[in-house]
RNA sequence: GGCGCCGUGGCCAAGUGGCAAGGCAGAGGUCUGCAAAACCUUCACCGCCGGUUCGAAUCCGGCCGGCGCCUCCA
């Protein structure tokens, strides 16, 4: 599998497997509800998991949480709480989310403030190295001090003064440097070091957790690509000071997901909660929506998109578990293995290639059509079946939806369906119409096949 | 100002040199008492203008339009 990396802009090829890939992204910072662009990033590199997974991989995904910055202890101030009860809150909130669409939870998820003794050596070995000075009570890494500084972000050192929105602090020996280490200040939760007390800066703490949990060159570092700059920049800055070595192989961003023209973004306050969606659509449909569209193509939010999508979520559910009568005719052994190899090839090839999800999602598409077809024909489709759910479980989807049987009320509906069978047979439509309006009006579904009548919750 | 991306049918969205995937919606049809579902048929020459090529949505140049990063952000 190759994946294009954001650093040579070129697609570069995993080692084969099996092989255990070193996955680090870059989590949220836990200070606010998550809106529906975080699914993005959570769904794309969690199909990338499970197909890797697929592909004879294992995986060792790290995710973090960056529990301590200035948008934390502001708002934990606004709300008179503590920073940490903030973050524990939004972070767990953030994880039942995931739950909800059905990714899989990392590896480990570490927080920034439980690694401040590795953030603290990290930073140490870049000031013994000269990477890195103490000024005021804060530490600042001294960006001109090796080259390539700009190489992920595709910048020249010296543009990034021109735009020059920066506000050079005398504490600065460059209006560039950043800092990884911030003193403490009235009223701030800090933590002691050899420069006194304080907290880590923003970017320190990805380096010094990747580094922690995955060593210190990683297979693929991701994120979303409005991480780019400063903040991967920054990360691979320090890391590679630090250890001399690449940090990463392939660094992989998803584009953005736009509401309107503009991309979502809390700053903007042009968001949807994450939450709300997933009541309202299902992660099922969500991810079709996400899974549709290639992850570095920017991918614009509408209503309409997502009931599209939640109606093809639909489509896939019932092909999936479509009833096979007991007298369909069986196909020959090796049509039916050339029909599922072609359709396991196509899906391969596409995610072999970058993460081709959209075509991927093409082919089970079009498996549903071949199992439809098989019904209509009276041929049998449990092979195409089986291939459709396992594939669709590759790229995440649950498929869970409608629920049949199980309900409580089950019994009740049983009867009324049993009922309008006779008032059919007796050719009383009216009053079977009414039956099923009446059952619909309460979220209950009648669909008349000729193996009778079946019906579903909504 | 610097760096970069995008513009494909009514909507969403693949495709980066050789007859334009897939989803949703629409139209017609089959099935059905009707409906739903399903199936069949149908629906684009790819922002505009030039160029390269036997051949371009796909490569090059220009123009128009939109967006991202450069500041917190998935």
């Amino acid at each position: 599998m190759r994946l294009l990396d954001t650093l040579s802009d070129s697609k570069k090829d995993l080692p084969a497997a099996p092989y255990e890939v070193k996955l680090y992204v870059c989590g949220i910072t836990p200070y606010s509800g998550s809106h529906i662009g975080h699914a993005v990033p959570a769904i794309v590199f969690d199909a990338l998991r499970r197909y890797l997974d697929y592909r004879g991989y294992t995986v060792r995904h790290v995710t973090n949480f960056t529990d301590i910055d200035d948008k934390l202890i502001d708002r934990a101030n606004a709300r008179g709480t503590t920073v940490e009860a903030l973050a524990t809150e939004f972070s767990e909130a953030y994880l039942r989310s995931l739950q909800s669409l059905n990714v899989l939870p990392a590896t480990a998820y570490p927080r920034a403030t439980e690694e401040i003794t590795g953030i603290i050596t990290v930073i140490q070995g870049l000031e013994a190295k000269g990477f890195a000075y103490a000024s005021g009570g804060d530490v600042y890494y001294r960006v001109r001090r090796k080259e390539g500084y700009g190489k992920l972000s595709h910048r020249n050192i010296d543009d990034l003064l021109s735009g020059a929105r920066f506000d050079p602090t005398e504490l600065k020996e460059d209006p560039l440097d950043f800092a990884l280490w911030k003193g403490t200040k009235p009223g701030e939760p800090a933590w002691d070091s050899p420069w006194g007390p304080g907290r880590p800066g923003w970017h320190i703490e990805c380096s010094a957790m990747a580094l922690g949990h995955l060593g210190e060159s990683i297979d693929i570092h991701g994120g979303g690509a409005d991480l780019i700059f400063p903040h991967h920049e920054n990360e691979i800055a320090q890391s590679e000071a630090f250890t001399g070595k690449e940090f990463a192989r392939i660094w992989m961003h998803n584009a953005l997901l736009r509401l309107g023209a503009e991309k979502m973004s809390k700053s903007i306050g042009n968001i949807i909660g994450l939450d709300e969606a997933i009541e309202r659509w299902g992660g099922d449909a969500i991810r079709v929506f996400i899974l549709s569209s290639h992850y570095r193509s920017p991918l614009t939010f509408t209503e309409e998109a997502l009931d599209a999508a939640k109606t093809g979520a639909e489509r896939l559910r019932a092909a999936a578990f479509l009833e096979q009568p007991a007298n369909a005719r069986a196909l020959g052994d090796e049509e039916t293995a050339s029909l599922v190899r072609a359709s396991r090839d196509r899906f391969e090839s596409a995610m072999d290639d970058d993460l081709g999800t959209p075509q991927a999602m093409a082919v089970l598409f079009d498996l549903v059509r071949d199992i439809n077809r098989a019904r209509d024909a009276g041929q049998q489709f449990v092979t195409q079946q089986q291939l459709l759910r396992e594939l669709a479980g590759v790229l995440g989807l649950s498929l869970e939806g409608a629920k049949t049987q199980s309900a409580e009320a089950a019994p009740f509906i049983d009867l009324l369906v049993e009922l309008r069978k006779k008032l059919r047979a007796e050719k009383q439509w009216a009053l079977a119409d009414d039956v099923r309006n009446g059952l619909a009006a309460l979220g209950v579904e009648l669909k008349d096949g000729p193996e009778g009548t079946t019906w579903t919750i909504a």
